[in-house]
DNA sequence: ATCCTTTTGTATCTTTTGATACCGTTTTTC
DNA sequence: GAAAAACGGTATCAAAAGATACAAAAGGAT
């Protein structure tokens, strides 16, 4: 694992090269392995993290349960953290890389500076924001109408798309975890779709059809 | 119905007067009568809502469904009239007054030029995001992972603590609606709490005990 | 008063999901 | 290589929710 000290210079959305340069000046770049918790709950936040490689999952707890938020992928930020540095609260989520993971830290003074100085940077954060809403507001539509097993099929079928492959590489039990269902009913329909001919299933992913 | 042209300058979150005075100059006073469609999907805007009196259903269609995405009360925005103005894109929602209501509209223009000129305007616009995404995200959480009778039991003590009152007015229907369930799950749910007690049925509004 | 609409009560049947338990296989750990 | 952990398949039973249908009661309109 190794630092690459330009890769923030690739952003998309920030198109002003004097914010780049800000970005190269101001923010530090840390690298960290799979599964280091970043952030906890309770926490002040003095800086905001913005992936560059990897990705982080963030989640909250409520009564010994795990609440899965969203990933941060590369290029993006996370707007959990961007509230706690934003208004000097508390952080309400934990944050875990997924993956050995790239992230740039930016003091959380900056943000409110930058949002003046930077329209790109401005747009950054209202885009985080809208862009994670819009998110979990399709997450929770299909959740209320949709059955269990086109959750499934959706999200293999997003999985794909995404990324390029055929093989979705979770366990059942990772699956359930994301769609907020149990082991068993995920293994039950998926080995309906596999009957069917719309998968074929193997130990540790899945392959879609 | 009447105007009171001076409702916006109670405003708790808009601290500066010289926002408030821009607010006064800017701002468009309009009123209108319950069940009046302010936006409509597809719809471009040029001005941002912001509820002074009464209250404003934002709502999505898909597949001829209707999905509530929550209400705008007093002194609050509506964060997807913001996001379609702020990115200049079509509105992906529709907003339809509740009761008679008053609503104060912006210029979109100046959300930019305000961001950068008055800090509690900022904040204004970045709190009513983190506000609905954890709104949406506790709704979120509630679908996932708790039985519709507490959800039914959960929105009538969340109303009675909100409106200071014992009665929730609305219909079996409407609150099917609003948990995304149906008329005869309610009904069958809620005469179990009558008979134990807890709630006590009329037509057209529910008395919590 | 009569008609119409809205609201509510309830019964029945089916589907979906959840809970638990047990087993065999594969992978990891030490 | 033995033990432990993770993974997946499946059966059984119960609970929750959805679908449908029908009727009674309340309120409004004329």
């Amino acid at each position: 694992m190794e630092v690459n000290p330009n890769s923030f210079l690739k952003f998309n959305q920030i198109t002003e090269s004097e914010l780049k340069k800000e970005l190269e000046d101001s923010g530090r770049i840390q690298l960290f392995k799979k599964g280091e918790l970043l952030i906890r709950e309770g926490q002040f936040l003095k800086v905001l993290p913005i992936v560059l490689s990897g990705s982080i999952r963030v989640f909250q707890t409520h009564e010994e349960r795990e609440i899965l938020l969203y990933y941060v992928m590369p290029q993006e930020t996370c707007i959990m953290s961007l509230a706690a540095c934003f208004f000097n609260n508390k952080s309400t989520s934990n944050a875990i890389t997924e993956d050995d993971t790239e992230v740039l830290f930016i003091p959380s003074d900056l943000i409110r500076v930058w949002q003046k100085k930077y329209p790109s940077w401005n747009n950054y954060i209202l885009k985080a924001y809208r862009d994670r809403y819009n998110e979990l507001l399709e997450s929770f539509n299909n959740v209320v109408f949709k059955k269990t097993d086109e959750r499934i099929m959706d999200y293999l079928k997003d999985y794909v798309r995404n990324h390029n492959t055929k093989n979705v590489p979770l366990s059942h039990q990772s699956l359930a975890y994301e769609l907020g269902t149990t082991r068993v009913v995920v293994s039950r329909i998926l080995k309906d779709f596999e009957s069917r001919g719309l998968v074929k299933l193997h130990r540790g992913y899945i392959e879609l059809k």
